[in-house]
DNA sequence: GAGTAGATCCTCT
DNA sequence: GAGGATCTACTCA
C-alpha cells in the first residue's frame, strides 16, 4: 500500500498514466472519515492539441490553471452545474495534459459513500460514472489543485493489477463537440467490470 | 429497452 | 448570455 510517487505523474505520455492509474486506489480522508475506490475506468485529456480538452489552444484561464502546473495534483471542476468532475494532472510544468477518472469500484467506507449519494443499499452506480465517483468520495470543486499524496486525497498502489487482456481503449464519452478528436481512443477501462460507465461491451 | 427532457450554476465570451 | 468531460427519471413501446 504505498503511494504512488511524483514520477508517475510526470510521465510525458498520458494515455499511458491514463492506463496505468487503472486498478490503483483513490482514497479521500474527509473529517476522519475515509472512503476509497480503485479506478476502473479513466479518459486522458491531451492539453492543448486536444479539442476535448479545456486546455485546448492553450486556452489557460483561473479554472484550468492547475493543470499547467506539474503533475500529481487534482484538477477538479464543476460539470453541467451539478457535478464535481476528477481529475489528476499528469506531465511537467507547462504541458497541461489530465486525466478524467470516471468510474470505480468501492472498497472502504461503502456505508459513508451510500449516504453521500442519498442511496439506501450498494448497487452499481455508486461510484459508476464521474459524477457519481466524486460524490461517493467526498470530492469537491473545493478540493481544486490538492496534492495526490495528501492527507485529505491520495492514490496508492496495493499490488494488485487487472490482467492485460481485460484493459480495452474506445473513444471518450460525453465530448461529441470535439469533432475529430472525439474519436480518439483515449478512454481506458476494464472490461466487463460492473462498475464501468457506458454500455457493457 | 431506448430515447429524451430537465436539473442547475459556474465559467468564459 | 450560452453552454458544458453528467445523471436520473420519465415516457413510450
Amino acid at each position: 500500500m504505498e503511494k504512488l510517487p511524483g514520477l508517475f505523474y510526470l510521465r510525458r505520455n498520458v494515455l499511458h498514466v491514463a492506463r496505468d492509474l487503472l486498478g490503483k486506489i483513490v482514497i479521500t480522508n474527509k473529517d476522519g472519515i475515509i472512503t476509497s475506490a480503485r479506478i476502473v475506468e479513466t479518459e486522458a485529456y491531451a492539453g492543448v492539441l486536444d479539442r476535448a480538452s479545456h486546455a485546448f489552444g492553450a486556452r489557460r484561464t483561473n479554472r484550468n490553471e492547475v493543470m499547467y502546473g506539474d503533475g500529481g495534483r487534482a484538477y477538479i471542476y464543476l460539470c453541467y452545474g451539478i457535478h464535481h468532475l476528477f481529475n489528476v494532472v499528469t506531465n511537467v510544468e507547462g504541458i497541461p495534459h489530465a486525466v478524467l477518472v470516471r468510474a470505480a469500484e468501492p472498497i472502504l467506507g461503502i456505508e459513508v459513500m451510500l449516504e453521500r449519494s442519498g442511496k439506501q443499499k450498494l448497487d452499481k452506480t455508486l461510484t459508476r460514472g464521474p459524477g457519481n465517483f466524486s460524490r461517493a468520495l467526498g470530492i469537491y470543486t473545493s478540493d481544486n489543485g490538492i496534492a495526490l499524496d495528501s492527507k485529505v486525497l491520495s492514490i496508492v498502489d496495493d499490488g494488485f493489477k487487472f490482467p492485460r487482456r481485460d484493459i480495452h481503449a474506445s473513444p471518450r464519452i460525453g465530448v461529441d463537440y470535439a469533432g475529430v478528436d472525439a474519436q480518439l481512443p483515449y478512454r481506458f477501462y476494464i472490461k466487463g467490470h460492473p462498475n464501468v460507465s457506458g454500455k457493457p461491451a
